[in-house]
DNA sequence: GCCGTTTTCGGCCCGACTGTTTTCAGTCG
């Protein structure tokens, strides 16, 4: 059984939690969970590096002994200091610690007193008002974890990115309202454009912060109060949102902007590069003792850590601060880039408008060319077209293009990669088109292997262009399905193969630690919005952030290249 | 457990809020 990079970070990240509560070294959990994330984003598998021979030790946060234990997991699928751990420790007590209000601490004081093992006993304990009485606990606390258990259980609720965004404009400019309130922007994940957001950070200015903190726990969303200080408060909206609200003087805002923009990790790692100046920050400026060197905008703090801007989108402690400090960081690409987009339906399949209004649409945005990928006919739910029906419409885009100005419609097709690796269209038809966009939407279930080689033999097929939404996953909705992306990676390089960043909301895939790899294996991406619908290009942008958190610049992203250069990109060598 | 222009030991980011607390521990981000 092969052992996946998911598997391992998940053993360290169990590991570390183990850890906390046998109150070990806090900066030895610290390394068990920087090492699992090292892993989790790494852009090939551990298990075939360290079979390589490759030495995982040079990897960030990763030393010689944590390396021999990668090795010692990929060779026996077991981890000694884990399972050692789980000996000393009931199951169910780490789920405990995703109990609001509860540490590892806390949890250990429950465990010890009252010999509560999972969340089942500690809701009988509440229940039955036991945890009052423990030294350090009190009925108020005692409270807080029933509420905490019967109103945010113990799994995170993420929202897709779009949906944070809808909830975040509102109450943004709510705040903007609010008197005294010079600057507000959205900070943490939203700001960063991860494509599921945990929670809102908002940042405003203000000379004072406690009578903004007063207006922001009324406002109408608030389903409940959290925390209300003077210069932070924390509420939980009706929508399962929670907001963290921080207001500091102007003077602060740069600071502030950048240590809740996060991520957690980036800001650790640039502190200890200011540390080792001399120097500390936190969310009011840049000191040096108690003189404020820095603090009114991010280039501010950045300077004087010796570090040039670096986008919200790179700050994930993945290699943006060495790549800074060495002047190498990417050109990110734009929207404004863009010159077309490759992946688009009309009425002939399950889209809403006609050719004419999609070509309209998509000039409106200035685009040079769109491609009209309706789908092939084993989609039969979404109407998919057969060779005749594709061919008529081959006719028609010609007869359209002739009319059209400033704009281009390229025939092309969402062809599904049949289960045996074929293609659902014949290659008689295929030919005739100006590109392919390629894709799996059925047999999800097939084990990575055989799923991987299904896709691998399509991309056999002299006319396979762009593979799209590369993984099939739905946000929240359905998980991606087993693949060896390394391998597809591989593939499309060797066959002169694209793959797809679709900006779909509920997509967004590739996602950015696969762009990542694609772009380090010379893979070009298409950012593609699989448009079912005029409105749908304008998801655009979505698609353009995951690509700049996979460090895509534009000549990585074909459709920023003019037509002519397009048409060059998509011949297959 | 990692790491090194502080290099093989001794550091490791920093502050706000809560609750129980007479000065701080625990949790969170």
């Amino acid at each position: 059984m092969a052992v996946h990079n998911a598997d391992i970070a998940s053993m360290f990240n169990r590991t570390a939690d183990l850890l906390e509560l046998q109150g070990a070294n806090p900066f030895r959990i610290r390394a068990y969970r920087r090492a699992a994330r090292t892993i989790a984003d790494l852009p090939q598998s551990a298990a075939s590096l360290v079979e390589s021979g490759a030495d995982l030790s040079e990897l960030p946060g990763i030393g010689d002994d944590l390396a021999g234990k990668i090795a010692g997991i990929v060779k026996t699928g077991r981890c000694p200091i884990l399972e050692q751990l789980e000996k000393e420790f009931p199951a169910g007590l780490t789920e405990l610690l995703n109990v609001g209000g509860l540490g590892p601490k806390r949890v250990m004081a429950l465990h010890t007193s009252l010999g509560i093992d999972n969340v089942d006993d500690l809701r009988r304990a509440v229940r039955a008002e036991k945890i009052r009485a423990l030294k350090g606990f009190s009925e108020k606390i005692e409270q807080k974890i029933l509420h905490a258990l019967e109103t945010r259980g113990t799994q995170e609720k993420r929202f897709k990115w779009i949906v944070a965004d809808e909830i975040a404009r509102p109450l943004a400019a709510w705040l903007s309202g609010i008197a005294g309130v010079k600057k507000v922007v959205v900070a943490g994940s939203c700001r960063r454009m991860k494509d599921t957001v945990g929670d809102l950070d908002i940042l405003v200015t203000c000379a004072k912060g406690s009578p903004v903190m007063d207006r922001f726990v009324k406002y109408e969303e608030v389903a409940e109060i959290i925390s209300h200080g003077t210069t932070r408060a924390t509420v939980l909206l009706r929508s399962g949102l929670q907001v963290d609200l921080r207001a500091v003087p102007g003077i602060s805002y740069g600071a502030a902007l950048y240590y809740f923009t996060g991520s957690k990790a980036h800001n650790v790692a640039v502190r200890a590069l200011a540390v080792k100046r001399g120097l500390k920050i936190n969310e009011y400026g840049v000191f040096k003792g108690d003189r404020r060197l820095a603090g009114r905008t991010e280039e501010e703090v950045f300077r004087q850590v010796g570090l040039p801007y670096i986008e919200p989108e790179l700050r994930e402690n993945r290699g943006e601060i060495e790549a800074a400090r060495a002047g190498n960081l990417p050109r990110l690409v734009t929207v404004e880039d863009m010159r077309g987009d490759l992946h688009a339906h009309t009425k002939a399949s399950d889209g809403r408008n006609s050719l004419s209004e999609m070509a309209a649409a998509a000039r409106a945005l200035g685009y040079e060319y769109l491609a009209i990928t309706d789908h092939s006919r084993h989609l039969t739910i979404a109407n998919g077209l057969d060779e005749k029906r594709l061919r008529k419409q081959c006719e028609d885009i010609d007869r359209l293009n002739e009319k059209l100005k400033g704009i281009t419609l390229l025939k092309s097709c969402e062809v599904d990669i049949l289960e045996s690796g074929k293609l659902d269209l014949p290659d008689s038809v295929l030919k005739e088109l100006d590109l392919t966009v390629c894709s799996v939407h059925y047999k999800f279930d097939l084990p990575a292997v055989r799923q991987t080689e299904r896709i691998i033999r399509a991309m056999d097929n002299p006319y396979f262009n762009i593979l799209a939404h590369p993984t099939g996953r739905l946000i929240g909705e359905r998980e991606p399905y087993a693949l060896e992306m390394e391998r597809i990676v591989r593939a499309a390089k060797e066959r002169g193969c694209l793959m797809e960043i679709n900006a779909q909301p509920d997509r967004l895939d590739l996602n950015d630690i696969h762009c990542r790899i694609a772009k380090d294996a010379g893979v070009k991406l298409a950012i593609s919005t699989d448009a079912h619908g005029t409105a749908h290009l304008g998801y655009m942008h979505l698609g353009v952030a995951q690509a700049r958190r996979g460090w895509l610049e534009a000549k990585d992203v074909v459709n920023t290249l003019p037509l002519k250069a397009l048409r060059q990109a998509l011949k297959r060598r």
